[in-house]
RNA sequence: CGCGGGAUGGAGCAGUCUGGAAGCUCGUCGGGCUCAUAACCCGAAGGUCGUAGGUUCAAAUCCUACUCCCGCAACCA
């Protein structure tokens, strides 16, 4: 194997605020692929990885378990590593925030930066809500209230520590204009450019007060080290950076990185303060940055209440690992977000990996034992449709090494996936199963079995970056080995001679959607029950309204009994509904209260279809005043109960009640 | 006029930077084959490339206007 020189690659840590879903371990696995994959073409890799264990969410999430922070971030990292390791990842190095060595060296950074100038003391103004302990600008504010609980905010004032950012962002244009790879994809640098290096950069905090769940600046007891300063620093402490100069063997050998991978949302952060964290330590910038596009569900995003979070291991577990590797990496594309659903998971199972890959493998295995005893054999009794093979076979590693240079893994799977292919149209060029009827043909039969074999081990050789699992499997039925990179462009190495297994496995069993998706069911019920049953245990911490079961709404002036007899209530049913033309939100329905119909207008279009209205028996207030909404009268309001996001529910009678029952 | 992303046959996407015969995978239909996991192979149907203008010999691609969708601080990748 060719020593290429030194290759160092890092994910995004992931912070410790919960299990990882199948997003989160998309990154994961994108970066094994990628690590293996240099790793076969004789790159000495060093690949880390790790977990962001600070701040203020994990504190109060810990607090809600009844644990110390260091209990619950113990407990989320083993939960990360442990899945991390079941799909199978190659990490050199996991580095955990908390580690003392990294905690050590942040102090350290932070008061070398601050005793150079470009961390200075300052004081952070804002507009601060007290149960939610967060700042926010003016912009974030919803209806001038907390966007997170929708109580009032006041102008606040906090002491904090910043860093100097607009000090080094002439250098960082520079240096990004110099380097047109080191953003990726690059419609990104143009983002990162026009929205915060031209405009002007803001100097950015780098410390607080208002909780304790983090590294000390160990010069100023009240401070914490505030999230980017403390989790970007993560690449270069946990390799043997020393501020001080004492910077370990490894660390100078890996420093600077080759590729940082990173979810889309964090770029901002590695493309600018981590250059400039960098500059400010004297040290090289990273190669190159990729922020990755996300996984999203049906295009949505994924959300515990609804049920439709995918965890790595639920899928791993009905799919197997490599089944699951195969779709994050197969199907997210390089700049756009991909989709995921369970369909989607089982098409791609059944067409890809059963249909083209294990059955492939399964009817070559079948017809060496059928045809020859097992015995693959090179006869020489080439033919000129052997040639197409032999071509596409022996260009499939430059085409996967072309693709993966760019970081397109998508499209680099499916170059290897193009060999499989290629081999069963192959099997139907020289149809083996008629040759086998001519005695006198027996030695192209075997020729044709060789080449197929041969086709199979490079294809293999060539997937092993992506399903490693996989390509063990298949070597082992062939009863070889995994073949030299560089070598993997030629045609003829299979032992000539060699006896495949007898017995081929199943690699990839086919799977029937009408006997997984009652599995997908389950596993969804269990989800939203569990997710139920954690609002539950929240119930009494009116602090974290996301996942609050009760609202607390301010309170209104008192009124009289006669005043809340001016209002009329009754039930209503609903005998006819439509969307309201030119709004998003309304719906108009036709409601039957007592012998009368009003028309009325609600704001329910985002939980109700007009289909799913009508025939509901209603809570109506009747004798609002007519107004016109969109240009459409209303004649009354349906009353509905909403949650804290905004979700809306109507009131309707526990038991039978006839239309126009007065509610009182 | 908050910012950003998007709109390409039934579904999911590539192609857009660097204009030059509309492509891939899945699905559908027809055919072939029987070694194999009801798998494999071939063929076909199906697209005003969001809309309207413009530039050009030539536009999915460049320019202008418009319409519609989706994210925007997390359950964070």
């Amino acid at each position: 194997m060719a020593e290429k020189g030194k290759f160092y690659m890092t994910t995004a840590i992931a912070y410790t605020s919960g299990k990882p879903h199948i997003g989160n371990t998309y990154e994961i696995v994108l970066a094994d692929a990628i690590a293996r994959y240099r790793r076969q073409e004789g790159y000495d890799v060093y690949f880390q990885t790790g977990t962001d264990e600070h701040g203020q969410k994990i504190e109060e999430k810990a607090e809600k378990a009844g644990v110390s922070p260091k209990e619950y971030v113990d407990q989320v990292a083993g939960e990360v590593k442990r899945i991390w390791d079941l799909m199978n990842t190659s990490y050199d190095s996991f580095v955990r925030t908390t580690d003392s060595d990294h905690e050590k060296q942040v102090q350290k950074i932070f008061k070398k930066l601050y005793d150079k100038g470009d961390i200075y003391k300052g004081s952070y103004e804002g507009l601060y809500c007290t149960p939610c302990e967060s700042f926010w600008t003016e912009s974030q504010l919803v209806d001038g209230k907390c966007p997170d609980c929708g109580r009032e905010v006041k102008p606040a004032k906090e002491e904090a520590y910043f860093f100097k950012m607009s000090k080094y962002a002439d250098r960082l244009i520079a240096y990004i204009n110099e380097h047109p790879e080191f953003i990726q994809p690059v419609s990104r640098k143009n983002e990162m450019m026009n929205n915060f290096l031209i405009p002007g950069l803001q100097d950015l905090c780098v410390s607080r007060t208002s909780f304790s769940w983090g590294i000390p600046v160990d010069f100023d007891a009240k401070h914490v080290v505030y999230v980017w300063l403390d989790a970007l620093t993560n690449y270069i402490t946990k390799i043997g950076y020393d501020a001080d100069g004492d910077s370990s063997e490894l660390f100078r050998k890996n420093w600077p990185a080759d590729l940082h991978l990173i979810g889309k949302d964090i770029i901002r952060f590695h493309t600018i303060y981590w250059p400039i964290f960098l500059m400010a330590l004297d040290l090289p910038l990273p190669k190159q940055v990729f922020g990755h596009p996300w996984l999203l569900q049906g295009g949505e995003k994924m959300s515990k209440s609804k049920g439709n979070v995918i965890y790595a291991d639920d899928m791993a577990e009905m799919f197997g690992v490599d089944a699951t590797r195969y779709f994050v990496l197969h199907e997210m594309p390089f700049e756009n977000d991909g989709i995921i659903t369970w369909e989607l998971v089982i098409e791609r199972f059944n067409s890809d990996l059963a249909n083209i890959l294990g059955n492939l493998v399964n009817r070559t295995v079948s017809m060496s034992n059928k045809y020859f005893g097992g015995e693959v054999k090179r006869t020489g009794a080439a033919e000129a449709v052997d040639e197409d093979l032999k071509s596409v076979v022996t260009a499939a590693r430059d085409k996967v090494t072309e693709k993966m240079d760019k970081l397109r893994v998508a499209d680099a799977i499916t170059e290897v996936f193009n060999v499989f292919r290629r081999c069963n149209k192959y099997i139907d060029e020289t149809a083996p199963w008629v040759l086998a009827k001519d005695e006198a043909k027996s030695d192209r039969l075997a020729e044709v079995l060789y080449n197929l074999t041969e086709s199979i081990t490079i294809g293999a050789s060539l997937l092993q970056s992506f399903l490693p699992e996989t390509a063990e499997k298949i070597f082992a039925q062939l009863n070889t080995s995994a073949r030299a990179f560089d070598v993997l462009n030629q045609f003829g190495l299979y032992e000539s001679g060699t006896k495949v297994t007898e017995k081929p496995e199943i690699l990839f069993a086919r799977l029937d959607a009408k006997e997984v998706m009652p599995k997908v069911e389950a596993i969804q019920q269990a989800q939203r029950a569990e997710f139920e049953a954690e609002q539950r245990a929240l119930g009494e911490l009116p602090e974290e309204n996301e996942s609050e079961p009760v609202i607390d709404i301010e309170a209104k002036p008192e009124i009289t009994y006669d005043d809340f007899m001016k209002m009329q209530f009754q039930v209503g049913e609903i005998i006819s509904c439509e969307a309201v033309p030119k709004s998003k939100k309304l719906l108009c329905s036709q409601v039957k209260i007592g012998s009368q119909v009003k028309q009325i207008v609600s704001g329910i279009r985002k939980n109700y279809t007009p289909e799913e209205m009508v025939g509901k028996k209603v809570m109506v207030l009747v004798n609002l005043k007519p107004a016109k909404l969109a240009g459409v009268l209303s004649e009354g309001m349906l009353l509905c109960a909403e949650d804290a996001d905004g979700n809306l529910a109507l009131m309707t009678p526990e038991r039978g009640m006839p239309s126009g029952a007065e509610i009182c």
